[in-house]
RNA sequence: GCCGAUGUAGCUCAGCUGGCCAGAGCAGCUGAUUUGUAAUCAGCUGGUCGGGGGUUCGAAUCCCUCCAUCGGCUCCA
């Protein structure tokens, strides 16, 4: 007998030999029909695999994020098999469960597969899931391996097959179809009762541009139809949000072809929703002892050369600009941090000027590969709202600190409420990508973790994700629906100061050589409008809306009232119009909605003789009539809780 | 940059097995209406069908090429 230990703290003995699924019947029917896998002490198993000794196990199910890439795993098994038999010959690479769904990447040997497939695989697909074959698990010498692939003819699995250890390779097998696999598997394919194609594109053998383009199907597969019912609700509303869409929608920002790609003009009311949210960083930073500076677009080489930029991304870059006569060479500023340097030494610094915090909103340019620019979230000119603040090596901490304070104020004040913190750290197995003395990494890497710690932030670290000068703190944020977004970075780099040399005096007439933090709550203010955007579905928070009230006359004959209202109303900053066009009031009240005004105002004969106004709330409707000072103070209150 | 898809009026889209002057709704303009909480009515304007080349008696429709957009890959200071 052996004790198996459960997640509530309860203890059970079974027989040797007994597999998590039999457990789950012990426990409960129910239980048994949605087990996928099982972690069993910490590793997650087949809830087929017998257990042989003491064991510490959760069964996981479609709930558990193992549970789910357990079944997308299998899942991505059973399309290989729907695909080997509606297109024989067909070699595959790998087929990976991802966050939503999985993927499989085939060589067709020529054929293409296109949206109009869909259908037909999906069909096989459900088909051999209602067969219900069992996912065999078998333990392979490596030859055997090797001898069944290459009787296949199928090279993907031989080149993996090369990077495996003898003793250590498995094959599952459901019905007519074998893989080479790790595993762990569902039970059997009957658990697959959803299956839904989402796309397909192409993809290099190994991610290696060099490599073979293999055609990657992506899927997605649930236990119920209904959950497929709601994730492609969820898809249809991130696209409602779409800030591609809302924002031509708003009138936000465009682009052009004739300006050039990943070029966004901002429109007036995307500009001004832009400046709103400048300005209110601009005062949080200004009470937190930061300096404005402003520095040019563009900036010799040498400088570039000195940061160590032009070595790394040179190559990449847009051309430089040459001055025709002295044959200088500059570049399109791809970042401000060199400029910032550069203030710090237009004067001696002593250490007790430290820290110095210099801010700028700087717009930089860089060459952004074409089929990578995507709405405002790629682009190839985009402003920063940047800060690099300089100080002694003991302040590195309570700066760091302090601008995590920063970053938080402003998500709060966005209603970005759920957010995690990425630690990204050196990729200790390859180190030739950064620069800088293992001594520097080991001091900046240290203070970010002390740092996140003492705030007590909820953090992952991900190795090999620093930036090449220094490792980085990154905000990643959920939006309303659910998505992740990474927004605001905070970086410690104790390199740029040596690259530039920046020194400090210290108390002991020394030279010392300050730390840099470099950090943006926002990251890109065209970034952070667009996860805005999808945030809020274009419903702007009320102190951030280009427009906060329209004005509706009942007709054209209130127009005048209407106007006298607006003209009151901006007494108290409230930012308005009057749609004055020879339209009814419901025709009016139906665009204002669309546009996602805040509040609109319904004049007419009673408001103007009442000297009111009906107040009418967006996607609320109809609040009541109210004077006009009264409303005024009421949006005013409002305003100033939202944004404290 | 690479793979695949798409490109018709300011916007959303129909037409695309080649054949009468290329259509609709919204927006815009003009006029009527002067309106009470999510679309008033009528008329009009607007497109060298992404650009260029080719096949054909004839191309929005078929082929080639370039450009842009979308979904991915690689990249992201």
């Amino acid at each position: 007998m052996i004790n198996i230990t459960l997640p509530d703290g309860s203890v059970r003995q079974y027989e040797s030999g007994t597999t998590a699924l039999q457990i789950a019947q012990s426990i409960s029917e129910g239980l048994a029909r949605n087990v996928l896998a099982a972690k069993v002490n910490g590793e997650v198993w087949d809830a087929t695999r017998p257990i042989t000794a003491d064991a510490y196990i959760v069964l996981l199910t479609i709930n558990d994020a193992e549970g789910k890439s357990t079944l997308w795993h299998s899942s991505a098994h059973l399309m290989a098999e729907a695909i080997e038999v509606l297109y024989p010959g067909t070699k595959f690479g790998i087929g990976p469960p991802i966050e939503n769904g999985f993927y499989y990447d085939i060589d067709l040997g020529g054929k293409i597969i296109s949206n109009e497939d869909f259908k037909k695989i999906e069909d096989k697909m459900l088909e051999l899931a209602r067969q219900g074959n069992t996912y065999f698990r078998k333990e392979i010498p490596k030859k055997d391996a090797v001898a069944y692939f290459k009787e296949k003819g199928d090279e993907y699995k031989l080149d993996l097959l090369e990077g495996l250890e003898d003793g250590n390779i498995t094959f599952y097998e459901q019905g007519n179809f074998t893989d080479l696999c790790r595993g762990p598997h569902i039970p059997n394919t009957g658990f697959i009762k959803a299956v839904k194609l989402m796309n397909v594109a192409g993809a290099y053998w190994r991610g290696d541009e060099k490599n073979k383009m293999l055609t990657r199907l992506y899927a997605i597969t649930f236990t119920k139809q209904k959950d497929l019912t709601d994730y492609l609700t969820l898809l249809e509303e991130a696209k409602k949000r779409d800030h591609r869409k809302l924002g031509k929608e708003l009138e936000l920002f465009a682009f052009s072809e004739k300006v050039g790609m990943g070029l966004p003009l901002w429109l007036p009311k995307g500009a001004a929703l832009r400046e709103r949210l400048v300005q209110f960083l601009q005062k949080a930073q200004i009470k937190s002892g930061y300096l404005p500076v402003v520095t040019p677009h563009i900036g010799n080489k040498n400088l570039y050369i000195t940061s160590g930029h032009y070595e790394k991304y040179g190559a990449d870059s847009f051309q430089p600009i040459r001055t025709p006569h002295e044959g200088e060479e500059f570049f399109l500023k791809p970042m401000n941090c060199p400029h910032h340097c550069e203030i710090y030494k237009s004067s001696p610094k002593s250490y007790k000027d430290l820290p110095v915090r210099y801010a700028e909103f700087g717009t930089v340019y860089r060459y952004e590969q074409a089929g990578e620019l995507h709405g405002l979230t790629r682009v190839r000119g985009f402003t920063q709202d940047d800060a690099h603040l300089f100080c002694r090596p003991d302040q590195v901490k309570e700066e760091f600190c302090k601008v995590i304070d920063l970053v938080l104020y402003v998500f709060k004040a966005l209603n970005f409420h759920d957010y995690t913190a990425q630690i990204s750290l050196r990729d200790p197995g390859n180190k030739s990508k950064y620069i800088g003395s293992d001594e520097n990494w080991h001091l900046a890497e240290q203070a970010i973790i002390e740092s996140a710690k003492e705030k007590e932030l909820t953090t992952v670290v991900e190795l090999g994700e620093a930036a090449f000068y220094g490792p980085k703190l990154d905000f990643m944020v959920k939006d309303a629906i659910g998505r992740k977004w990474q927004l605001g970075t905070i970086q410690v780099d104790y390199n740029l100061p040596e690259r530039f040399e920046l020194e400090y005096t210290g108390s002991d007439n020394q030279k010392h050589r300050p730390v840099m933090i470099h950090r943006a709550p926002f990251g890109s203010l065209e970034r952070f409008i667009a996860v805005l955007i999808e945030h809020c579905a274009g419903k702007f928070p009320l102190w951030l809306s280009p427009e906060q009230v329209t004005i509706l006359p009942i007709s054209e004959k209130y127009n005048n009232y209407a106007k006298k209202v607006l003209e009151l109303l901006k007494n108290y900053d409230i930012r308005g119009l009057v749609d004055e066009r020879n339209e009814k009031i419901g025709k009016k009240i139906r665009d204002t909605e669309l546009q996602k005004v805040p509040y609109m105002l319904v004049v007419g004969e009673k408001e103007e003789s009442e000297n009111k106004v009906s107040v009418r709330k967006q996607g609320e409707g109809d609040l009541g009539s109210f004077d006009i000072e009264q409303f005024a103070q009421m949006i005013t209150s409002e305003i100033e809780s939202l944004k404290s």
